[in-house]
RNA sequence: GGCCGUGUACCCAAGUGGCCUAAGGGAACGGAUUGCAAAUCCGUGAUUCGUGGGUUCAAAUCCCACCACGGCCUCCA
């Protein structure tokens, strides 16, 4: 059984899943806000619930896993956080439409700035390939079954349902300005997620409430639930006036409906715990009078990058198609935003993916290893021999796999998973069957999933790269054959310019992109 | 100001009272191999765990103080 560390409680709990034993275990995942593209911090954190997810599935125990995609703009202007300001999806039309103008939108992409579902769903399209690339495994489960993906466009009704119940049972009211907002005081709860007391939560220390806001409130800590706003860029019709909901409401009303009012995980950053889980509790356990929401709170700390914390103006910051266009593989991608213990602050490094990508081609070559035993064996027809494996003793993979499950177990130990895979690696396999052993392989690698991706992601600039290198290669190989040894060394420093380096073995000359 | 988390070798990173004179990976170095390399395989590698105190027979692990870094305090994963 998983056991994980749950924010609410803060101690390891075990995965008791409410459907039963073997599940499925409902599990909601913030997702990402579709107004740009997602860079790694945040793919660090639905990797990580990636994992957690897959480790579950190891264990036996199926798992319901959704995950939002956020298309309604939120606003930029975080001085006027409830309300007013500019749009998120307004300024990512400005950038698209200046990209259109200087020609850097990317080719084929048509889309109108002006359409903020348009922009919405450009960026959401570019985050499924992404994720996809990345063994999301939701996403690509989102390819037969797009409900997993829910976006909040069109769970509109449900949020005004779920505002007009928050009013009916008086955890809600429409203040002066007309806006509703949430009646923290009417809910003792408030604040045992984040550790948060009322009286201590400074007023607008965000420095993201404006004091007009502040005023209409009974209390400075009570949220919007619904903005009239008729000038705004997306509305909604709603008893309240046209306008628009919080933001907190989207994934209480998309949890509810998708996996029930009551849940058995729930997932997001660190910087998600304040006040959006909390709100998000507060909600859904007003609005449908149930004892909890999600039974269990999973959140991953943010990631640095070289030491430093990640931002445009210090120039560390990375999307995940900037490092796939540098021909950085998905596996060696997924592997280092997942192998630091999610409850710590990561430090992501360019060494770090090198040390990873070395990691997962000895895995991938072990794998294949073991593909040419059994192809060899059943080929040479060695009754003898087959059967002498299949009685033999576990081998060190499949001995391994029981200490990767319990690293797993013990609230998500991957560090110590992938020590136990590769301590194994290390060992005599001389006397295992080989069937067996791949097969224990390919388990650890269905939670791990890096070695179906250890391949470049391909674009014209890989094609362009790939002709040019075949090309210079070809020269060589000819001068080696002439044993012309200085002519062949020119035209491997020419293939290091292009950041390529070559590897001569008995079967030829294999190339691959150093990542700088 | 309140709440939360982290600090282990050159780098990433596990370990949270005795099995730790600290796992695993990478780099580096030595050897095998190679036209030379790269890759691969084998080997070496922290008497020490941010700093200073304390508790204990015993501490990286518990307590206190300090320093540094990260997150949240109403729309950043």
């Amino acid at each position: 059984m998983v056991r994980i560390h749950d924010t609410l409680s803060g101690h390891d709990v075990g995965l008791h899943p409410l459907a039963g034993p073997n599940g499925p275990v409902t599990f909601y995942s913030c997702g990402p806000t579709v107004y740009d593209d997602a860079h790694i911090g945040n793919f660090r954190s639905f990797l990580n619930a990636d994992i957690l997810r897959r480790a579950i599935e190891l264990t036996g125990v199926a798992v319901r896993h959704v995950m939002n995609i956020t298309d309604v703009g939120h606003m930029t202007d975080d001085a006027q956080a409830d309300g007013g300001g500019e749009d998120k999806m307004a300024v990512a039309g400005r950038r698209l439409a200046e990209a259109k103008k200087s020609g850097t939108l990317p080719a084929g992409a048509t889309i109108d700035p002006n359409d903020p579902l348009a922009i919405a769903d450009f960026y959401a399209t570019r985050f499924l390939e992404d994720a996809r690339l990345l063994g999301l495994k939701v996403a690509i489960e989102a390819e037969r079954d797009p409900a997993l993906m829910p976006r909040p466009t069109r769970w509109v009704p449900q949020m005004i349902a779920m505002v007009q119940g928050l009013v009916d049972r008086g955890h809600a009211y429409v203040a002066r300005d007309g806006v509703v907002y949430f009646d923290v005081r009417s809910f003792p709860d408030y604040g045992k997620l984040s550790g948060n007391t009322l009286d201590a939560l400074r007023e607008g220390e965000g420095g993201r409430v404006s004091a007009e806001n502040q005023a209409s409130k009974r209390h400075p800590a009570d949220f919007m639930l619904w903005k009239p706003d008729a000038k705004h860029l997306m509305k909604w019709d709603s008893p309240w006036g046209a306008g628009y909901p919080g933001w907190h409401l989207e994934c209480s009303a998309m949890a509810a409906g998708l996996l029930g009012e009551q849940i058995d995980l729930h997932s997001g950053g660190e910087d998600n715990i304040f006040p959006h889980h909390e709100c998000e509790i507060a909600q859904s356990r007003c609005c449908f009078g149930k004892p909890t929401f999600a039974r269990l709170w999973f959140h991953t700390r943010h990631l640095v990058v070289e030491g430093q914390k990640m931002s445009k103006s210090k120039g560390n910051f990375f999307t995940a198609r900037d490092l796939f266009a540098k021909g950085v593989t998905p596996a060696a991608l997924r592997l280092e935003l997942v192998r630091t213990h999610y409850r710590t602050n990561s430090n992501f490094t360019l060494q770090g993916l090198t040390d990873c990508q070395r990691m997962i081609d000895r895995w991938s070559r072990h794998a294949e290893a073991l593909e040419a035993s059994i192809a060899a064996l059943r080929t040479s027809g060695n009754v003898a021999l087959a059967v002498r494996h299949a009685a033999a003793t576990p081998g060190p993979l499949e001995s391994a796999l029981a200490s990767f499950t319990e690293a797993l177990c013990d609230d998500l130990n991957v560090a110590r998973a992938i020590a136990a895979l590769n301590e194994a690696l290390g060992q005599d396999h001389l006397n295992a069957c080989p069937a067996r052993e791949l097969k224990a392989l390919r388990r650890m690698d269905s939670v791990l999933d890096v070695l179906d991706r250890n391949r470049p992601v391909a674009s014209k600039a890989a094609d362009d790269l790939e002709a040019q290198v075949n090309a210079l290669l070809a020269r060589r190989t000819a001068a080696r054959a002439a044993k012309d040894w200085a002519a062949s060394d020119q035209v491997r420093d020419e293939l290091a310019a292009l950041g390529v380096q070559v590897k001569d073995g008995p079967t030829g000359t294999i190339w691959s992109r150093v990542v700088r």
